[in-house]
Formats: C-alpha cells, structure tokens, sequence
RNA sequence: GUGGAUGUAGCUCAGUUUGGCAGAGCACCAGGUUGUGGCCCUGGCCGUCGCGGGUUCAAAUCCCGUCAUCCACCCCA
C-alpha cells in the first residue's frame, strides 16, 4: 500500500469514527447550553478576503505575519483561509446594521494555521467560538465568562483553571509599553535571548516566558494595570466584583498576555492539564474591532475542540465510552431469504429499528459472525423452512434461546 | 521558521547495533457443525519495509535527499 500518495496535507486530518461520535456528542451539548443563553449559530465562509483578518487581528501579530493560509484566486483578489472565527463573524454582524447590537452568535467549525504541528495543534483546527456584542459592560463579561464555565461543565470537565487579566483601553497602550520598558530594562542582560527580542518587539511577551530565569525577574515587575488608566482598573475590579458575586473563582494573573490587537479590558484563558505544552483549552476577552465605518464592541471566546475532546478523555470518560446499538441483525439462508430480509429489513427501519444483514449470501457461520460482531441483541433468521411458513425464527443472542414467531407478531416482538 | 524522535501486514510492534530467505500478536477469511455467534482447535490471506536516489555480490538494515507522524521551541485554541 502506498500510504505516501494520497493522504492529508500536514496537520491535518480525517476525522471520522469511532472518536466522531464524542465531537457530536460535545457539539450538541454545547448547542443545547448557549441556547440557555440566548445565542444563535452562525456559518461563516471558511475564505474571507485577507484584509478582513489582517486588519482586526493586526498587521504584526504572528497570526497574520506567519500562520495565514493566503492565495491569489483567478480573479486576482488575496484570500484567506481563515485562522479564527472572530473577524469573519464582525464582518457577518457588519450587514446586521442597527441589529448587530446586542447580538449573541456562535460558530463551530475548521481554522486554518500554518504552523508547525504538535501536541495538541493542528493546521487545520476545529474551534467553537461565542460573540456578544455591545458596549463594553463588566456585566457582559462575566456573564459570557460564567456560560463558558457552564458548558465546560457541561462536557464533564473538572481539570482546569481560569486565569483573568486586562489589556486596559488602547489609549493605555503607550504607558503601559513605556512603563513596562522602563522597569524591565534593568534586568535586559539577565534575560533569555527571546525576551531581549521580545524586549524591542512586543514587550509584554516578556511576561509570559516559559524560562524560569526569566520568570523569576518578571515576577519582580510591577503589574500592567499600575500603568493603566483608572477607568480601566475599575472595569477590572467591576468584572471581578460581579464573577465573585455570581460564584466564579477567578484569579487575576498578571502575566497572562494574549495575542491579538483587538482586546481591550478584560481577556481571560482556560487552561487545563491534560493538554501537554500547549494547554490553553480555551481564550477569551473583550474586544473593539473596526470594520467599514463601524466599530464593534464584543465579548467572546473560543474553545478549541480537538483540545477539548482531549480534556474530556480525560475528565469524563463516561462521555467518552462508545454508546450501545440496539440493532437487528437479518440472517438469510438462500437466495430468497434474502430477498425477502432485504425488504424485511426496510420495513423495520422505517418503523425505527436498526438493523443489519449480509448481503454476500455467505455461509450462515459466517452470517451469524458478523451478527455477533454487529453486537446485535437480536437476530432474525430466516430460510425456506420459515418463508414456507410465514415465520422467523428469532434468536436472543444473549442467552442463546430461540424460537418462530409469525411475521404478523414481528413487529410487536421486536419493540 | 528551528530542534529531537519515529516511519516494517488492516492495527500494535519485533527485526536496524554487527548488511545475508520479510517476522510475531491481534484482526480478517475458511474449516472443525446438512441451518447457528462468542471460547477453543486447524489452516489460509495480507508487505513498493513511507517515497526517491546512492554504496554493495547482496540493503528493512549503511549514506544522501524527500514526504509524513509524534514531541518540544516560537506562538496559539
């Protein structure tokens, strides 16, 4: 066999059973729980064109500079596969108009990075994302907070933990760049060659340094919220007030940074232990993103799947456990058994029992093989003698007993 | 983009050190039962040894390249 022709391009893959029926299984839960609160789903193409992701993520973020899957198409235009669901979701809510205020989507479907594949990280990658739009309002965060934490629950999850920061307003930005500098150069030689380049390009990577050499000096720097404005600071301890009013356990961690341009205020990530390096389950924050001649203000997260399903395997295995088919299984000895199985086994399905049969007119052996391995409960078999008579014989494969039923007590027999 | 490990039957893997007939278990198929599954017994099928090139009398084994997988960095979900 030759395994290196076709197969899928790397990082990514077919997905399909048995480990299918756990991702429909989370989806429809997740489906069932935002609904609660009052979210609808939207489907967004997967290829936007390359301006609406480059100009929401932000031109320098590593996203937009070395993960992006951008083409040229036929007509000329710069496309790209996209790498998040926010952006394309903004540009959905941009046609809403009036209406795209106060309005709560999800989407679930495939992203696309071009990075390189680990534990945990696919090029092609399943997230399902939450948007709630409107001015920015400490109640709102807390609540989309608190319904993520209510589907994570939901999915049987226990291992994890919410970590909580805020990026301040953009006008914060220059101050907290300003003062970050100016307390972490002191200690620039003592740190990691990544950190020094980090130092001129994107200081607040500083903070969030796996190198223990570095983590040790970035615990000696002031937090970022000390450079920030006050109005910034008190949406903070307002989102914390109302998360600990409402029973959510959230920590503020100074040192967690997120990526992208567009936060502002509040942003939050879930980690959780069953992951490897790459443990973040899920990212969040509020955001302003403008669009056209709009601005949006939204609060949102994502929940990356193939992680999540990581975690359930982990924390709830009863999810995980391949549920039981109660099926049928049609054995026929001879040509016309089977032709009558077959028309048999249509009647059966259309009044809702599974059901199976061999098609290959193989040794009844061979047939009664494949019922047991079907895991069958029940196995209906039928050959001249019972066509003669107008019966089946069923077989309780359990106990191994069988007996001839009329084909007119069937159906009752079976439900 | 960088680094490490790995790639042999449908699956899990021996065999690679030291070049010498391509192997095991599981799965699958058939028989052991004229129309009866699981357990057991017997037999059978299954390979471009990831792919391409090189060295050699001889390559799964050594060398070069390439593709893919896993793990880590970077970064993120």
């Amino acid at each position: 066999m030759d395994t290196s022709a076709f197969q899928p391009m790397q990082g990514m893959t077919d997905l399909a059973a048995p480990e299918i029926a756990l991702w429909q299984r989370l989806e429809a839960e997740a489906r069932r729980t935002l609904a609660l609160y009052g979210f609808t789903e939207v489907r967004t193409p997967v290829v936007e064109q390359t301006a609406v992701f480059t100009r929401s993520l932000g031109e320098t973020t590593d996203v937009v500079q070395k993960e992006m899957y951008t083409f040229t198409d036929r007509g000329g235009r710069s496309l790209t596969l996209r790498p998040e669901g926010t952006a394309g979701v903004i540009r959905y809510a941009l046609g809403l108009g009036v209406e795209s205020d106060g309005a709560r989507l999800y989407y679930i479907g495939p992203m696309f990075r071009c990075e390189r594949p680990q534990a945990g990280r696919k090029r092609q990658f399943h997230q399902l994302g939450v948007e709630a739009f409107g001015a920015p309002n400490p109640a709102a965060d807390a609540e989309i907070i608190a319904m993520q934490l209510h589907l994570l629950e939901a999915w049987g999850l226990k291992g994890f933990t919410l970590d909580l920061n805020t990026r301040g307003v953009p006008e914060d930005r220059p101050a907290v760049t300003q003062g970050l500098a100016d307390a972490a150069r002191p200690h620039l030689g003592a740190l990691c060659a990544d950190c020094q380049r980090r130092f001129e390009t994107n200081i607040l990577r500083l903070l969030d340094c796996k190198k223990e050499s570095c983590r040790q000096i970035v615990a000696g720097l002031p937090p970022t919220t000390q450079f920030m404005s006050a109005e910034s600071r008190q949406y903070l301890d307002e989102v914390l007030r109302l998360l600990q009013k409402i029973g959510v356990p959230a920590r503020v961690n100074p040192q967690l940074v997120r990526g992208l341009d567009y936060y502002v205020h509040t942003v939050w990530e879930i980690r959780h232990g069953a992951l490897g390096a790459q443990d973040a389950l899920s990212g969040g924050g509020r955001y302003r993103v403008t669009m056209g001649d709009k601005t949006f203000d939204g609060v949102g997260f994502a929940i990356g799947l193939e992680r999540a399903i990581m975690a359930v395997q982990k924390d709830n295995p009863t999810l995980t456990q391949e549920q039981p088919r109660l099926m049928v299984w049609l054995v026929s000895m001879g040509a016309a058994a089977l032709t009558a199985n077959l028309d048999l086994a249509q009647n059966l399905r259309r009044q809702g029992v599974a059901c199976g049969l061999d098609l290959a007119a193989r040794s009844m052996k061979a047939q009664m093989r494949a019922a047991n391995k079907s895991g069958a409960t029940t196995v209906l078999i039928r050959g001249d003698q019972e066509l003669e008579q107008g019966t089946v014989t069923l077989k309780n494969m359990a106990d191994g007993t069988q007996q001839a039923v009329p084909l007119a007590e069937l159906t009752a027999r079976l439900m």
